[in-house]
DNA sequence: CTCAATACATAGACAGGCGATGTATAACAG
DNA sequence: CTGTTATACATCGCCTGTCTATGTATTGAG
């Protein structure tokens, strides 16, 4: 069910910017959302994510600001800088070729 | 041209285990072999290869023998045991699974 | 009142890939 | 002859992202 761990290295960043290209996310709707999203391929936990936010964060791909949810719980949300618009548009390509030679390797 | 060092993580195995499934290969006929055939996407060196090689062997999944090539070099070759085949499956089923969520991550 | 879920965070362990280095031989250019 | 490149094996230590575990705090359900 769940995806070896060693192949989850590196995907983390590309995936995080591409779905805060799409629209403002916090870090716990994050987790939930990707692990529901690969029906549990990706387990993803908070000690994965949270550093890989400030990672992002620290590299100005993303930006964050604290908002108080309908829930009454302080949330971060997380946006992308332009920065982080052409890193995901990078790293996007970096996959294609990625699995594309992956793909080769493995079809031979 | 060359991918980022993250995303190999975990991609040797399968790919190893794949290419001696079609045929016999000794370590640096692999090398060649992979960052040949991705066009330099993939880069292996002695670092990577030699100590996968040596894992794989230990966990019974391919086997070595010596043999001396026309060129008079000795060359340790390998092949896939039954085992190694069972592995290789499993391994390209996960590799599989994973793929796809990160194309559906990728997408959304 | 307790427990699960929400929501943030960090610290330490683990392990695979990488760079560097080492050995040895063959082939080739100068 | 000699220096360099290619072949072919191997290992060591570093780096870094992921994982497990732990911690804090609040809310809502039972």
């Amino acid at each position: 069910m769940a995806v070896n761990s060693d192949l989850m290295r590196g995907v983390a960043e590309p995936v995080i910017l591409n779905l805060l290209n799409n629209k403002k996310m916090y870090g716990y709707e994050i987790i939930k959302f990707v692990n529901e999203k690969t029906n549990n391929a990706f387990q993803w936990k908070e000690g994965t994510l949270y550093p890989c936010l400030h990672r992002l964060e620290a590299a100005k791909f993303i930006e964050s600001e604290w908002q108080i949810a309908d829930n009454n719980k302080p949330r971060k949300y997380y946006t992308l800088t332009k920065k982080g618009a052409i890193a995901l548009l990078e790293k996007k390509e970096e996959w294609a070729i990625f699995a594309k030679s992956v793909h080769v390797l493995l079809s031979a």
